[in-house]
DNA sequence: GGGTGATACGGACCAAAGGTCCGCATCGTA
DNA sequence: TACGATGCGGACCTTTGGTCCGTATCACCC
């Protein structure tokens, strides 16, 4: 596979739609981020906006990865507590912490990402991805049994859209989702034979 | 307030657009089910679909209202373990089930009304007094402290496109679905004192 | 620097879906 | 049976994701 080697325009044009439609999410729901006003807004045709991210889905988990990427790597491959050496009862509710907190810096942008158009966010890499890694950890404390379903449901506690809801509707401070999400996980770490 | 008398043919053509959208529901996945279709399926114009409902929320949410009437009624004003006199321990466990099983029961109807076109979940009414006959259950045995966030995360456990992903993709069948969750449950019930 | 093929650009265009509108039909009543 | 109120239906509008292709730009080689 000889890498096909891409112009220069091309290039610059991706990371210009991702600037702007990092902006555009910063600043309003996913709905008013429509791909033409993400065109308009990097100053390009719409036709490079589908070239570069194929659809929106695509364009919505380029940048997801593109601005939680250190996150990820400190995941896969950096030190206690979120690193893959750490032990589950430190690292889990590390993960959590990390990931709603990575949620709340990003609230629109997840939740264009898991409103998702067609395709429920369980299908996508990235959910696999912390699902797997969630359950891994939970099965080093449970030793297998419904870590899997365990997992489901400790994601389905940090939904961009419940988040979204604690944030705006029952007006929580980020602080104290964060420390509800977290004595949660403990309960449900608690009764774990380790 | 003289309520204003309906006609006769209204009242008979939204019983036949609740009629088609449910079997249309019945047989495909949310996207199928177009205003549209439903219109043509219960031979009747869009118009009149829209007079009656109002918009797609409006439609599906009567629908569910519709299907799952006995199930409230059960829980307002029944016998345990679902009526309100029962114990929280008794009573908890049985609302998710109960609750799981209509999901199961009526998955892409629940998954339309999850998607909720722009308005999410939480926003429905539905939604608000599930989470609040759960909550108060709860508070019942913490004492009110977190019952909110619990109830919550315990609903986002059954949430529809959770319940498809695990259906669909993990294949798990509904009994073992609804044991893994009842299991979920009573691990998070455990720690509560009474 | 100039020529040439490959690659990318951009915006007109398309299709689908939710929602609106209003001339016409049907209902309920006297 | 007549007549006003209510409801009907489908053409129409708007928005949005996505496609297409004639044109411009790039990268490479001479």
């Amino acid at each position: 596979m000889p890498e096909p080697r891409r112009r220069a325009d091309a290039v610059r044009n991706r990371e210009a739609v991702l600037d702007a439609a990092e902006t555009l999410f910063s600043r309003s729901g996913p709905a008013e981020v429509s791909m033409n006003s993400v065109a308009a807004a990097a100053g390009v045709g719409k036709g490079t906006v589908f070239r570069a991210f194929t659809d929106r889905t695509g364009l919505l988990q380029a940048l997801a990865e593109r601005r939680t990427a250190p996150l990820r790597a400190a995941v896969t491959g950096g030190p206690a507590p979120l690193g893959p050496g750490s032990p589950p009862r430190e690292r889990i509710p590390a993960l959590l912490d990390a990931l709603a907190a990575a949620k709340l810096e990003n609230l629109s942008l997840y939740r264009a990402l898991e409103e998702a158009g067609a395709a429920s966010p369980y299908q996508s890499a990235s959910y696999a991805w912390w699902h797997t890694t969630l359950r891994d950890s939970l099965a080093r404390l449970t030793g297998g049994q419904d870590a899997g379903f365990l997992a489901h449901t400790l994601l389905a506690a940090v939904r961009a859209d419940l988040v979204t809801h604690l944030r705006t509707v029952e007006e929580l401070p980020e602080e104290e989702i964060r420390s509800r999400l977290a004595a949660h996980v403990r309960t449900v770490l608690e009764p774990l034979s380790s």
